[in-house]
DNA sequence: TCAAAGACGTAACTGTATAACGATCGCATT
DNA sequence: AATGCGATCGTTATACAGTTACGTCTTTGA
């Protein structure tokens, strides 16, 4: 993410939480702040590692501003990496997938519609409320498909 | 898994692996049968417990055996619990989706079409190689809303 | 029979996440 | 200003998950 992107980035997060009268503490702001810099995702002990340069800091630091971050849609973890990705849009709750590269470690974040309406009918039928799906799809990016193509 | 079932899933690992001229050994069959004994996904630290009564062993142990047992397909991980299970259809590679419930730890197994197929569809439009779809969804199960209705 | 590959034992280690407890901060009420 | 209370944070220790590295033994096929 951009520096310009970033600031944009917090600034929603700022008014969102000004919005919902949670309170987007120091902490919580920083720890935001290493996710979305971040072009990949992150995990909870390399944003440990960066907190740390200039203060004291130990895991449970960084857990509680990520899981407070989690509950308020800011990020995204994605549990075949056990790492996390800033949201491309918090503004609303939302039930998201992700592609992921095995290649170059980017992820894509959609919102589909198709792939949440089927996830809905084959919970109905047996019955099953879903709260939380978990749609991570690990593959090749297109990018990674033209190398290796090109390699050849 | 019941006794009966058990031992059928057992026998058809064996003759599977037989087919494929891979070695079924007393070391993979005895984590199979832990792993496919259990009602709910385990954990590999839990299956190191039961592996260490009645002989030595090690985090490797267990780990070679899932890997391997993973690899033939004979059994799932669980992403979103750390945890493992028994396929519930071994003879033919799949990616399948689980419903699992919060309440009381069941996991229900899908080889659901349409799910596959708007993954597939998402995925092509990016022009991402889907290589290994991760669809787990939590929620609650058919007996665990039944009994909060029963109790309110 | 004799290498080569596969499987296993063992010790140490890295990485991920949580429990528990006390101190502190922000804020409303007295 | 002082009091009280819930939310937040610091700190230590520990639980849980997974890997590296290396040596030994077993199976298998030439
Ligand atoms: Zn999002
Ligand atoms: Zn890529
Ligand atoms: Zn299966
Ligand atoms: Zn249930």
């Amino acid at each position: 993410m951009d520096e310009q992107t970033l600031t944009a980035a917090l600034a929603r997060a700022e008014s969102l939480c000004a919005e919902r009268g949670v309170r987007l503490t120091a902490q919580r702001r920083r720890v935001l702040e290493l996710v979305c810099r971040a072009e990949r995702p992150v995990g909870a002990y390399e944003i440990l590692d960066q907190v740390r340069d200039g203060g004291k800091a130990a895991p449970p630091t960084v857990y509680r501003a990520l899981d407070w971050l989690l509950a308020q849609g800011l990020v995204h973890k994605l549990e075949t990496l056990h790492a996390y990705i800033g949201c491309t849009h918090p503004e609303h709750p939302h039930a998201s997938q992700f592609l992921i590269c095995s290649g170059c470690g980017c992820v894509a974040e959609l919102e589909d519609a198709a792939i949440a309406g089927s996830l809905q009918s084959a919970a109905e039928e047996t019955g099953f409320q879903p709260s939380r799906p978990v749609v991570e799809v690990l593959g090749t990016c297109s990018d990674c498909s033209d190398k290796r193509r090109n390699d050849r």
